[in-house]
RNA sequence: GGUCCCAUCGUCUAGGGGCCUAGGACACCACCCUCUCAAGGUGGAGACACGGGUUCGAAUCCCGUUGGGACUACCA
């Protein structure tokens, strides 16, 4: 293991969102790559959004991912806790010496003022952020406030002096002096905010690189500037553009499924997700585009990531999800889309789903599709649908009658037979093969579209085919 | 308003001064294959936001404009 230390800090809200996914994707790529450790810190200290269920979703979608941690919940680690909401003591105890050296002063200025401030900042076109006026409290002064009986909070003093960023994807970012105010570190009630927990945490965590969104860019020096007032040496930083919708406004619900939960709901393979989403944003460098996990792994680089912001792509997503879903074995296949029969109310018999899988492999791109396409074969209540009604209307008058019985005489009942068999039919009938076939299909599927006919019965089985033939014959 | 980030086909991208009459993939169109639907094959249309520089030469470097976005909280 190299010295690497990735670490992955989502907000414990549910299941990921596939920015998110990316970030942890990206973060744990790194870590990997490097044969690093990756990290996970949950950051909980906003108790109203906090909730089990939602911790559990993020694990559980990291699970599917495939992104295992090698710190962090249920993995342990000798750097933790690793939920913020164990470590307060940690943060208070830090907030102590940046206190006790004059990193950090108390502020007693209320909302009320610094809105007031602010507006009136704003107003002259000033750099807008606090003016520093506590800062500089002397005894006496600080005395006074306190017996007012003015709450406070704490702030860190910024030192004063430019700031420079050697971002891994955004390159070298500065900021002047006066754009990067005092903050608050520990509100008026003594827990933490955001800009102090993360510091304390990648610090005593010995992280090495932060991945993250480039929404959090601007954060970057404030967390150098706390992690080198404590005598920690700060880590790398790469931040991620964002991720965006096909309206290229960031990637929001209202885009429908925006959540790692969602897209396996709807019959994705997380391997295809985990492949598109290391596109969205990093290549390689040649015209690869299916990377096997091995492969990213020991292709990936931080320094090829774009610095322009993706939009998700659905359409590619399911692309990419259709070739992996070809290349799965049958066996596993069927055993990945047994849960979603389920979920439909069908009842499977493994036998049967295994052996009608090379017939619709080729023709599904989600293992939903799966289920849609062989729904006849475990449900007997086939009630044809407004096409096939459609293609049943249309046969010759007799038609479906005359093929019933000579099916139902065949000996050997196998895709051959049956298909020389629905040819002979056609023939007869005067029909094409597709104009004969389609009436069939439709009668035994109760759909104008299915897994290749013969084949299908087959499977069906004369019994249950010929039923379905004369239940619908006129 | 201020600070910062970003800008190649509709989308994801390759490209880091001449290899670019800009390559690949998804989507789209046509044709082939074909029992439906797919998958597959072949071909096609489709982009360097704009304006200045620098240079013998710019998609590539610099500046500006425009357009997006983020941040600007006792949110994270």
């Amino acid at each position: 293991m190299s010295g690497v230390r990735c670490r992955f800090a989502p907000a414990p809200s549910g299941s990921l969102h596939v920015g998110n996914a990316r970030t942890a994707l990206f973060s744990w790529l790194w870590a990997r790559h490097h044969d690093g450790t990756f990290i996970l810190r949950v950051e909980d200290t906003d108790a109203s959004r906090v909730t089990e269920e939602g911790f559990r979703g993020v694990l559980e979608d990291l699970r599917w991912l495939g992104l295992d941690w090698d710190e962090g919940p249920e993995a342990g680690g000798d750097h933790g806790p690793y939920r913020q909401s164990e470590r307060l003591a940690i943060y208070r105890e830090m907030v102590e010496r940046l206190l006790a050296d004059g990193s950090a002063y108390r502020c007693y200025c209320t909302p009320e003022e610094l809105e007031q401030r602010r507006a009136e900042a704003q107003g002259r076109g000033e750099p807008p952020g606090y003016d520093g006026r506590c800062r500089t409290l002397t005894d006496a002064e600080r005395a006074a406030f306190a017996s007012q009986a003015r709450t406070s909070v704490v702030r860190f003093a910024m030192p004063e002096h430019e700031w420079i960023v050697h971002d891994l994807v955004k390159g070298e970012v500065r900021w002047a002096a006066a754009d990067l105010r005092d903050f608050v570190l520990q509100r008026s009630d003594g827990s933490p905010v955001f800009l102090l927990a993360v510091a304390v945490d990648d610090m005593l965590m010995d992280v090495t690189h932060v991945v993250r969104g480039d929404d959090l860019l601007a954060s970057a020096p404030r967390n150098i500037a706390v992690i080198e007032a404590l005598g920690g040496t700060p880590p790398a930083y790469a931040h991620l553009p964002q991720v965006l919708g096909p309206d290229r406004k960031p990637l929001s619900k209202r885009h429908g499924s925006t959540s790692v939960e969602a897209f396996r709901e709807l019959g994705y393979l997380s391997e295809a997700l985990v492949n598109y989403l290391a596109l969205l944003g990093w290549s390689p460098g040649d015209d690869r585009e299916i990377l096997p996990r091995e492969e990213m792994i020991w292709l990936f680089d931080l320094a090829r990531v774009s610095s322009n912001p993706a939009a998700f792509d659905v359409e590619k997503l399911t692309w990419m999800n259709t070739q992996y879903v070809q290349q799965l074995e049958d066996d596993e296949l069927a055993a990945r889309s047994v849960h979603l029969f389920a979920q439909a109310g069908l009842g499977v018999d493994p036998a049967l789903l295994r052996r009608a899988m090379p017939l619709v492999k080729e023709r599904v791109h989600t293992i939903r599709d799966v289920v849609d396409l062989l729904r006849f074969l475990f449900s007997d209540d086939v009630v044809p649908n407004e096409r096939a009604a459609a293609l049943i209307e249309k046969a010759p008058e007799g038609y479906l009658k005359a093929a019933a019985d000579p099916l139902d005489a065949l000996s050997t009942w196998d895709a051959g037979a049956i298909a020389t068999m629905l040819d002979d039919l056609a023939t007869r009938a005067g029909l094409s093969r597709t104009k004969g076939w389609q009436p069939i299909r439709a009668a035994v599927t109760g759909s104008n579209v299915s897994p290749p006919l013969p084949e299908s019965m087959e499977l069906l089985g004369k019994e249950r085919s010929v039923a379905r033939i004369r239940a619908v014959a006129r």
